[in-house]
DNA sequence: CCCAGAGGGTTTACAATGTCAAGATAAGAT
DNA sequence: ATCTTATCTTGACATTGTAAACCCTCTGGG
C-alpha cells in the first residue's frame, strides 16, 4: 500500500518494519523504497539520501522508545515505591533493546551523528529517566545519579543485545535491578 | 609493503589501520586488500569473506583492548587502594572507546555474532574486570558486582562515543568514577 | 629429473547498492 | 492558457562483496 500523499511517513514506517523483520544488514534504500511502493530514487527527494532517512528512522525510534518507557512507568501502581517504578522502566529499556535490536542499534548509531532534531527527540527519553531518578538524589549531584542509572541500564542492554529476551519473564533483568539497587541506596 | 608470507596478519593490520584512520564507513574489503597490496579477492581465501575478516579484526581488537586495560592497571602503584586501580582501568576502558571508536564498535558488533574464538578472546577482558572487582564483593554475589561495574563502564563509554576524549585529562571521566563509587561502597 | 598436485593470488564477471542528472507528470498560481 | 514547482521515475555510474576460472610456484614422490 503506497500510502500516497505522505511518502516520508511511509518510507520511515517501511524502513522500521524492514529493520524489525529482517535485521540491520537487510536494510537498504532500495528495499525501503520498494516496500513503500516507489522507485529507488524517491527517498532522496525527501531525505537527501540514506543517511537522512536513517536519522528520520532514528527519530521515530526514539519516539517509540519513549512511548514504550512511559507505558511501563504508567503501568506501575501510583502508590508503589519509587524504586519499583525506576526498575520497571529500566527493565522496559532493556526489553526494548532486546526486542527491537536493529532499531535500537540504529538509534544510538545515529545519535553520534549529532543531528539537532534527533538530539532533541532523544532528550525526551533522558528527561524521563531524570524524572525517575529525582527521588534518589539525596545530597548528591543529580547529574551523577542520572548518568549512573542511564549508563548502567544502557550498558546492560548493549551487552545483552545478542540474547533477545522473552516478553513475559521479569527474571531476565534481575541482575540489572540488583545493580540499580547498589547505585540508588 | 605487502608483507609477503603472512597475508592474514597483514590484512588484519590493514583493516584496523583503515578503521583507525578513516572510520567505520570507509571500511571495505577492497580497500583493505589494496592497502595490504593484494587483489580484492585475496582475503576470501583466508577469511572466507568480509564477515570472517571482521571477526578476525574484532579478535585482534579485543587483544589490544585487554593489553590497554592491563597497561593501565599495572601503571597504578602496587600499594594504591583497590578502588583507584578499578577506577583507573574503567577510565582506560572509556578512553579506548573514545580514541579507537571504529574498532570499539566493530568489536561489540561482532560480539553478537557469537564466534567461539571471539568469545574466548573477549573473555580475557572480562576476567580482568572480574579480578579488579574481587576486593569489593563483600557478601554480595560476585556476578552482580561484576555485571554492575562492566555494564556501567560500557554504557558510559557507549553513550559518550561521539565525544572523543583527550588522552591527558582525567577529569573527563570523573562522573564515571563517582558512579562507580556509588556501586562499590 | 620431472611432474603432479595443492596452496595462494589474480582476473574476470555479476548482482546489488547509493547517488546523481535528466525527464515526466500533475496541481496551482498568474 | 501557460508557467512553475513539487513529486516521482528512468537511466546511468561508480563502488561494493562474492564466486568461478585461471595461473603461478613450490614441494614431494617416481
Amino acid at each position: 500500500m503506497p500510502t500516497r500523499g505522505n511518502l516520508p511517513e511511509a518510507l520511515v514506517q517501511a524502513g522500521i518494519a524492514l529493520l524489525d523483520e529482517d535485521g540491520t544488514e537487510a536494510l537498504s534504500l532500495r528495499r525501503i523504497a520498494a516496500r513503500a511502493g516507489v522507485s529507488h530514487a524517491a527517498p532522496a527527494h525527501h531525505f537527501g539520501g540514506l543517511p537522512g532517512l536513517k536519522t528520520a528512522m532514528a527519530i521515530r525510534g526514539f519516539q517509540q522508545f519513549q512511548q514504550h518507557l512511559m507505558a511501563a512507568r504508567d503501568a506501575v501502581p501510583a502508590d508503589a515505591p519509587p524504586f519499583q517504578r525506576l526498575s520497571t522502566v529500566a527493565d522496559a529499556y532493556v526489553r526494548f533493546a532486546g526486542m527491537r535490536t536493529g532499531l535500537f542499534q540504529l538509534m544510538f548509531d545515529q545519535l553520534a551523528a549529532s543531528d539537532p532534531d534527533l538530539l532533541h527527540t532523544a532528550l525526551g527519553s533522558y528527561l524521563l529517566i531524570k524524572e525517575l531518578c529525582a527521588p534518589f538524589v539525596d545530597g548528591r549531584p543529580a547529574v551523577a545519579v542520572e548518568t549512573a542509572v542511564w549508563s548502567l541500564t544502557h550498558g546492560y542492554a548493549a551487552l545483552n543485545l545478542d540474547r533477545p529476551r522473552p516478553s513475559d519473564t521479569q527474571v531476565a533483568t534481575s541482575a540489572l535491578v540488583d545493580a540499580l539497587r547498589l547505585i540508588i541506596d
